[in-house]
This record gives structure tokens, C-alpha cells and sequence, in this order.
DNA sequence: GCCGTTTTCGGCCCGACTGTTTTCAGTCG
């Protein structure tokens, strides 16, 4: 997919045109590229199709821009703007604080065209001589240089959620602290996190912003002020703190939920209306009359749209719906009814079946389902035909014993890189559930890996596909496959897809689940637990089904045990 | 460069913090 690529030419562009004091461009480039990076759909089909005006903030002239990339691998206009400035200026950008108007001085100076030429220039005190540079800003140039060498990636969401939430907690205990709440990306459960953003409400702003820049695991105060600061953790992770009156507690966390196009397009709604929208509140225009801002459901009221879970502000279209009142309820997190898929000591599992069942009962769940491997996962201790039926006899005594809880028998079988099932079909049909799983040969060409999916998933026996594309988030790119396909195969065969719950997978991711449902698929949400411990991150594949736009309906999981059995082939 | 239940021209979100400035531009959220 090249949609990444196009979208960094953008930026660039944007960058360029701003170096030249050019009004408004830039903000369209931006909004264009920052459309490429959040769509899963791939720009060349869109193009192929004839679509790429219908992407929100593509038009005429950068869907030309488009065609002329995917045709030449090259964009006139970036080589024409890079002419007069030459340098690797993306990289340049990279350093916190330095944007394109002082990169554009540095390079006109003092000819300052990379990372290494600036940080040579700020260790021989060059920089501070120029005009409108400082001492200070030297420093922080030097210090922005080694924070952009250590190259931190976005974190996971499972990692920053009990990072914002154990920050929050301490935040709470101060007695000045009226509410905190996390805001950014983490309230919107995107599934990579830039930066921790916490919103509190306060009668004594100064007070809380000393505590929170002062906290022993700060690193740096990027800024601190009466109703904003940001640091960083020596853990590397930046927090930024937003600090304002409980009377603007709903404009507050609207705004610092975000996304920004999100907000843009809230404030552009408020302007129509004769109306401005910010932090501090929706007001009158002409009077400055302050008319909602207390709570968030009364500043989307005020402007005339349904309220907007913060999963679905993403601009994605939600703000429409919103508008005519037609967002569908999403699924809550209390709707689970039991967790699908887990693993015990009779494959890669620390736990045994018993104490998970032990654990899942005392989590309230009617029901949970043994997916422990298949024979090919040699690694992973996979289980012999002769193992499984041992298995199978070990769940039926567990549930006797654990009593309350019902434990399905099910196994994650192995879709075989010819298609076949990693066990007979007379293996397969002494199963309650049957569970399948990519877990080797990757690498197959897309035509080949699709065939042998579809395959798999068109066995009689086959219940769930699970983690569908195979992705690791930062670590491993998706298998090649058709989704489409796949969906359809899946759906026809009544086979349900997964969400899988596990912080460094969440597979399917958002947008495809959005783009599945639409195809008629239904999903189960579940955690994939190695241990007991890890039954706890259900609410990330709930977080993952509410950003793809799933109702209760759509997911098998929230059904009652008595319900459960016309789902599942060997059940009914 | 994009876009449209007040517009196909004339708008384009709104505000905080910082350093180097005598009044604000640049950068970021
Ligand atoms: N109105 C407005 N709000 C913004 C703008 N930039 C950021 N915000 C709001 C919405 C964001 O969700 C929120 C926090 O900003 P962040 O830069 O931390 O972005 P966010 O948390 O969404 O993503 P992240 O994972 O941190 O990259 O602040 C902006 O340019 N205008
Ligand atoms: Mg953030
Ligand atoms: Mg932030
Ligand atoms: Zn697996």
C-alpha cells in the first residue's frame, strides 16, 4: 500500500509551502495526507476506481497528484519546492520545536540542511548568534536532537491505559483535584498511543500543575503554564496535562479527546450556527454568552448531534450520522457474556484449566472456551489426535469441579499452508467449537494465501477465523490476502470472525472490522489469554468492536449460554 | 487547495506556552 508514502509527500509539501509564508495550503495538504494515513482501504484501488475526490479533503488538484505518484513514483510539484530548498527537511522537522518557518533561517544562514549539520551547528554555538534564536533555544535544539536519536515508537494502547489510569490515580489524591479524566488518543482506544493526555478539573490550577511537573518520574518539563503542561517520563513517554475550571469540565475533555478533525469539524458547525466552540465552552458569537460547556452530551446537544462516544470521534464520518441522529448504540463494555479464546499448560498456557475457569467465573462470564494448539505448533506444545482427546475428558472434569461456569472444548487449529485443518475431520467433530488459525508461511503470495484461508474456512466443522490478518502492531505486517474475499467466504460459511483482544495483535483491527460488518460478517471478542492475567484484556476487543461501529447484535460473545448453541456447528 | 441547507467565491478552529521579543511569531495541542 502506497498510501503512506503519498501521505508523507504531503506533509512534506505542506512544510514547504509553510516555509514560504503560503496561507492555507499547507493546512489542505495536511488534511489530505492525515486522510491517507487514517484509511484502510488502499489508495490504488480508490484510485483504480475512480474515487479519490470522495476522500475528504482531496480534490481536483491533489487527486492528480495522487495518479502522477502511482504512475511515476514521483511528484513535480515536491521536486519543483525542493529545488529552492534543498536538505532533508522532513528529518529536520522531526526535532520538537523546530518547525518550518526556523528551519527554513537555519538552512538560509547558515545552510543548515540535516540532523547532523544542525546538531554540529549547536555544539559550536552558531545558532544562538542568529537572529531571533537564543542560548536557550540552542539547548533545546540539542536536547530535541538526542529525543528524536532515541527514535520512540507510539506505545501500545495496553501499555499507556494502565500508564494514564495509574497517573490519574495519583492525580486524584490531591484534595484540590475535583475530577481527572484521560483524554487523546487513550479515551478514543486508538490501538497505538503518541503521547499520555490527561484532562483535570481544579479550583487551584496552579497548585496541581506544580505537583504533576514535579512528580519524582519526571525527565523534562516541556512547559508548564496555569492551565497546561507537558513532560516527560523517564520512561520516555510524554504527558500532557490540561487544567481547567469544573464549570468547563464537558467543552474541556470534548476538545482534548479530539480526534482534530473531529474538533475542527465540531468548531466549523458551532461557526455556522453563529456560535464559536473551544475549550472553555460553546458561545455566542456576538455577546460572548456562554451556552454549554459543563458536560460533553450538553455541548453536542447545543450544536444538534446525537452524542458521539469518544471511540467513533474520528472523523470517519460519525459527525454526519450524528447529525440526522442515526448512530447506531455500540456495544458496551459489561455486554461479554464468556471469552472465546484462551490457552492453557496443555499447550503454551502457564495456567490450568481449572483455575482459568476458576478466574473467568469470578470475572462473571457464563461461559469460556479451551483453544489450545494443534499438532503443527510444535513450539507452542501443540496437541497429538491422542493428547486432544485427553484434553477434551480434563475440560469435562474441570467443569464438573468448577461448577457455574460452562467450558467449551475447542482447540485453535492450524490452517496448513495447502488449506487442510490441522486435524481429521473425525478429530474435528468431537470438538464443541472449532477455532483456525494462520500460524506459519506468511510469506504466500496473496492469490495463494487468500485460496488457502478460504479453504480453511469452508471446512463443516470450522466456527471462528481467528486474528484474521496476522499482524503484530510495530512488529509484523499483515499476510497478504483479498479481505474481501475472505470476508465473504466467511460469512457464507457461517464462520465468525475475531477480535482478537491481545494489546500487540488487536486483530481485526478497526477499520476492517467497520469494513467487515458491512460485508454481513458477525464477530466474536476474545482475549487469547496465556494466563489468568491475561483475561483481563477483553476491554481492548471491546474498545476495538466500539471504533469499528459494532452493536451488541453484532457480537456472538454477548449472547447468553442458552442462546449460544445455534452459533456454533458441533452445538446445534 | 478544498468546499458548500445562508456561499461555486471567500472563507478556512481556536487557544496555550516559550524565547526573544518591546509586542509577538513560532510551535504545538
Ligand atoms: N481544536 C484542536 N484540537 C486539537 C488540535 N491538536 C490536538 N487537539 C486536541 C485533540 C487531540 O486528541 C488532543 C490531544 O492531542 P494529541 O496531539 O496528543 O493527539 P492524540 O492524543 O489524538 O493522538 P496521539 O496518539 O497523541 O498522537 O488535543 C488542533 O490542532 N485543534
Ligand atoms: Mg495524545
Ligand atoms: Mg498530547
Ligand atoms: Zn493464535
Amino acid at each position: 500500500m502506497k498510501n503512506a508514502e503519498i501521505a508523507k509527500i504531503f506533509y512534506e509539501i505542506a512544510d514547504l509551502l509553510e516555509m514560504q509564508a503560503v496561507q492555507f495550503k499547507p493546512q489542505a495538504y495536511r488534511k489530505a495526507a492525515r486522510t491517507l494515513e487514517g484509511m484502510s482501504e488502499d489508495i490504488e484501488k480508490v484510485s483504480g476506481e475512480g474515487r479519490l475526490t470522495e476522500l475528504a479533503g482531496v480534490g481536483e488538484a491533489l487527486a492528480g497528484k495522487i495518479q502522477e505518484y502511482l504512475k511515476t513514483g514521483k511528484v513535480k510539484h515536491l521536486d519543483e519546492l525542493k529545488k529552492k530548498i534543498p536538505g532533508n527537511l522532513d528529518e529536520l522537522l522531526k526535532v520538537q520545536g523546530l518547525g518550518p518557518k526556523r528551519a527554513l533561517v537555519l538552512y538560509d544562514k547558515i545552510k543548515i540542511e540535516s540532523i547532523d549539520d544542525l546538531e554540529k551547528a549547536a555544539r559550536q554555538g552558531r545558532i544562538r548568534r542568529i537572529e531571533g534564536f537564543g542560548e536557550k533555544t540552542e539547548q533545546d535544539i540539542l536536547k530535541g536532537i538526542e529525543m528524536y536519536r532515541l527514535g520512540t515508537k507510539r506505545m501500545l494502547l495496553g501499555v499507556a491505559l494502565p500508564l494514564a489510569r495509574e497517573i490519574v490515580e495519583k492525580l486524584k489524591s490531591l484534595k484540590e483535584v475535583k475530577r481527572a479524566e484521560i483524554g487523546g488518543s487513550i479515551r478514543r482506544r486508538a490501538e497505538t498511543i503518541g503521547d499520555i493526555d490527561i484532562l483535570v478539573t481544579t479550583s487551584n490550577p496552579s497548585k496541581i500543575s506544580k505537583f504533576f511537573v514535579s512528580m519524582p518520574e519526571v525527565e523534562r518539563v516541556f512547559a508548564e503554564g496555569d492551565t497546561k503542561s507537558s513532560i516527560l517520563l523517564r520512561n520516555g513517554k510524554q504527558v500532557d496535562l490540561r487544567v481547567l475550571k469544573e464549570d468547563e469540565f464537558g467543552s474541556a475533555l470534548q476538545y482534548f479527546t479530539g480526534n482534530k478533525d473531529h474538533n475542527i469539524k465540531l468548531r466549523n458547525i458551532a461557526i455556522k450556527k453563529g456560535l464559536k466552540l473551544s475549550e472553555y465552552g460553546l458561545f455566542r458569537k456576538a455577546g460572548s454568552k456562554r451556552i454549554a460547556g459543563r458536560s460533553e452530551e450538553e455541548v453536542y446537544k447545543k450544536l444538534g448531534l446525537q452524542y458521539i462516544e469518544p471511540e467513533l470521534r474520528e472523523d470517519q464520518g460519525e459527525i454526519d450520522l450524528a447529525l440526522k441522529n442515526k448512530i447506531p448504540k455500540i456495544i458496551g463494555y459489561g455486554d461479554i457474556k464468556g471469552d472465546l479464546q484462551m490457552h492453557t499448560k496443555n499447550s503454551d498456557g502457564v495456567n490450568t484449566v481449572k483455575e482459568m475457569a476458576v478466574a473467568a467465573k469470578s470475572m462473571g462470564y457464563e461461559y469460556i472456551s479451551m483453544t489450545d494448539h494443534s499438532q503443527s505448533e510444535k513450539i507452542a506444545n501443540g496437541m497429538e489426535p491422542e493428547r486432544l482427546l485427553k484434553y477434551i475428558q480434563g475440560i469435562r472434569k474441570a467443569e464438573k469441579e468448577v461448577k457455574g461456569i460452562r467450558i467449551f472444548a475447542s482447540a485453535e487449529v492450524d490452517i496448513k499452508s495447502d488449506g487442510s485443518l490441522d486435524y481429521s475431520d473425525d478429530i474435528l467433530k468431537k470438538l464443541d467449537i472449532v477455532t483456525v488459525s494462520i500460524h506459519s508461511g506468511f510469506k504466500m503470495e496473496k492469490e495463494k494465501m487468500t485460496q488457502r484461508i478460504c479453504s480453511g474456512l469452508q471446512n463443516k466443522h470450522v466456527d471462528i477465523f481467528n486474528h484474521p490478518t496476522g499482524r503484530y502492531i510495530n512488529r509484523r505486517e499483515p499476510y497478504e490476502m483479498d479481505f474481501e474475499k475472505v470476508v465473504q467466504t466467511a460469512v457464507k460459511n457461517k464462520v465468525h470472525l475475531e477480535i482478537n483482544s491481545s494489546p500487540e495483535r488487536l486483530d481485526l483491527k478497526d477499520s476492517l472490522i467497520r469494513k467487515a460488518k458491512e460485508l454481513g460478517a458477525d464477530f466474536t471478542i476474545s482475549t487469547d489469554a496465556h494466563s489468568v492475567d491475561g483475561l483481563k484484556a477483553m476491554e481492548y476487543g471491546i474498545a476495538m468492536a466500539r471504533r469499528g461501529w459494532l452493536t451488541k447484535k453484532d457480537v456472538i460473545n454477548t449472547r447468553s449460554l442458552k442462546e449460544l448453541p445455534k452459533y456454533f456447528k458441533n452445538l446445534k
